[in-house]
DNA sequence: ATACTTGCAAATGATTTGCCAGTGT
DNA sequence: ACACTGGCAAATCATTTGCAAGTAT
């Protein structure tokens, strides 16, 4: 942290506290409202300044989840990917590697390396996809 | 149309003319502002609220590629799919079964069922993949 | 005639920025 | 000391909403 000419300020620290302590990823607003009284309350605006300066230097990373605002976590092993529903919210985190034979399929339809870290894999949860097409839904 | 029970008014004619002039799916301003000048401009929330409207009867779609605002199409056959680059904003659009093997990899790692038309599949295109780790990007 | 629509302004939610005072090193 | 940070207010971007006036049917 210090390694990369940053400082190590109280409300930083809060920061990093509030991620390890956090189950999944969560939202700004959460870790600056403290998680829930669980650590002490930061201001908002500084709290997305910290997020961004820690994603800068790889200790986190941010990921889209449904269409609430972004939610943060620690850069860990193994790596997360993410698939989410798009009707209700609920969400798969996935270990790096579950997930290859689908970047393989899409490498091969599209070129592209896909990568579900940032934006995750977006369809319809077994719930939600059981329900479709179903009568009264 | 008329046949939802919707009045076909003027602005909401230019909406459905700009979606089929348009090459590729394009943003609620584009469209108020004309398509650059090539129809006539209409006011930018009753854009929205129109492009909400055609959407829910079925006519339209948006999907979300990059950063900027969603992107509105008509719905059509072939039905699309998207795969955007999440460093250069570039993005391809598949026909619907380009993408099946894709579907069925992710639903045997997770068990959901994969939509790729309103959230793309988000990776590295061919061209910014082939930047990724070299020396100096 | 009447309910659906428009246009304009103002609100919203997420995130960013300007600025000046505070503080790690 | 000095540059890096924090807090607060105000700006931004995409999108939504309130409401009075307009119009398709």
């Amino acid at each position: 942290v210090r390694a990369c000419g940053l400082r190590l300020s109280a409300s930083r620290r809060l920061v990093l506290e509030a991620l390890f302590a956090a189950a999944g990823p969560v939202s700004a607003e959460a870790i600056a409202d403290g998680l829930a009284g669980r650590l002490p309350p930061a201001d908002l605006a500084s709290t997305y300044r910290n997020l961004e300066t820690l994603e800068r230097i790889g200790l986190i990373r941010h990921v889209h989840l449904g269409h609430g605002p972004g939610r943060y976590a620690l850069v860990g092993s193994p790596e997360r990917e993410y698939v989410a529903c798009e009707r209700c919210d609920a969400f798969v985190a996935l270990s790096a590697g579950e997930l290859d034979a689908a970047r393989a399929a899409v490498a091969r339809a599209s070129g592209y390396r896909a990568r579900f870290t940032h934006f995750p894999i977006v369809g319809l949860c077994p719930g939600c996809a059981g329900r479709e097409g179903h009568a009264h839904p």
